[in-house]
DNA sequence: AATAAAAATTAATGTACCTTAAGAATACAA
DNA sequence: TTGTATTCTTAAGGTACATTAATTTTTATT
């Protein structure tokens, strides 16, 4: 049912026993939202840690002057926040909307904490969650510091060939940081 | 003495007993590294988390065409490592050098293990750090992709007064992602 | 199906930043 | 202290990418 893709997210790394599975589960909030829908506005407070049971999220960042910078999208089984809000309960920097009728499982940081305290395999499983964000983005920034456009587009379509299905070149222009007419012009050279 | 840095800084997250400290500190070797001696060499191995007891590191990554990209700088009690090489035994994607001498301590992947199995505790400390260096690596791509060099600059030399002071223009160009000429430029302007 | 709205493309022009090259300042080694 | 390397700066010319604007294509709405 609707836990089975968390648990087992879950258990590629730790492995809980029926308790406490069901103990997390418990504090679990399942939420709908139709595409273009808002799951974070930024600014706001950013309370719930998502994991997508299925659909599409986009986060990104908007300027004052109104300029959009994609920080990361999300399908089925993956996690999203914004984790520097979410962790210091301050004004969130990014929006997270989505791209097309979503189901996702909510996480409020009190509950987390509360996991994190019953079921200390919890701080391992987050341990290993966060250290693979880290390395993603960390190879994101190398690549965008030192690769040019074009080819940041083609890792981008060869890494994420689920996400490219999903998404608009518009806003994959905008996760590359190039205008979508710029991503165009690369294109019609392939 | 050579501990207490360490400590403290793990201090900071989870509060150790005596006999927890004191097995921790035994896994960790010490190191002492001149100036411009390397720390890791890119597609080696990375055997090695490491912590700054005094000096300064600087992570690059070197592609084909020789261009260096800053992905990091660590100057005392600073955690550092090629978190992708050495969580994954695969090649180093960087260069690890000291900026000036420097003295380190030395972590291996099995004893960290060793210390994650015996002392949960470590693995919340790890959870905290990596999820800190999520959110700093997601902040940077959050400005790379939406500010100038110009503001960039601005907000790296607020940010880390203490690293300016000790690496070079050169340095700090390669950070941004720009050339030192035009950092040089940039400069001139303010 | 018709209309509206958003995305994608194309092309002309513009600019932030790069490349090359040379000179000046700083650090390093003998 | 002197020479040598490295960094930093300045300036001219070049390029990757942005901006603007118009057209076409795709998607969404009634």
């Amino acid at each position: 049912m609707q836990y089975d893709l968390i648990l087992s997210n879950i258990g590629k790394y730790v492995k809980l026993t029926e308790a406490e599975a069901s103990f997390f589960t418990s504090k679990l909030q399942l939420k709908e939202v139709g595409k273009k829908a808002y799951v974070l506005q930024q600014n706001e407070r950013c309370r719930h840690l998502y994991f997508l049971n299925s659909g599409t999220l986009r986060a990104f960042h908007l300027t004052a002057r109104g300029k959009e910078s994609t920080v990361m999208f999300a399908i089925a089984d993956w996690w999203i926040t914004d984790m520097y809000a979410f962790t210091n309960d301050q004004p969130s920097v990014m929006n997270i909307k989505a791209v097309e009728d979503s189901q996702l499982m909510c996480l409020s940081y009190p509950d987390l904490e509360l996991i994190w305290e019953k079921i200390p395999k919890f701080e391992k499983f987050f341990r290993i969650l966060m250290q693979k964000a880290y390395v993603r983005e960390q190879l994101r920034s190398i690549q965008n510091l030192s690769l040019p456009a074009t080819e940041r587009y083609d890792r981008f379509v060869s890494k994420y060939p689920a996400i490219v299905k999903k998404v608009t070149k518009k806003q994959i222009a905008s996760y590359l940081g190039v205008t979508p007419e710029f991503l165009s012009t690369i294109r019609k050279e392939r």
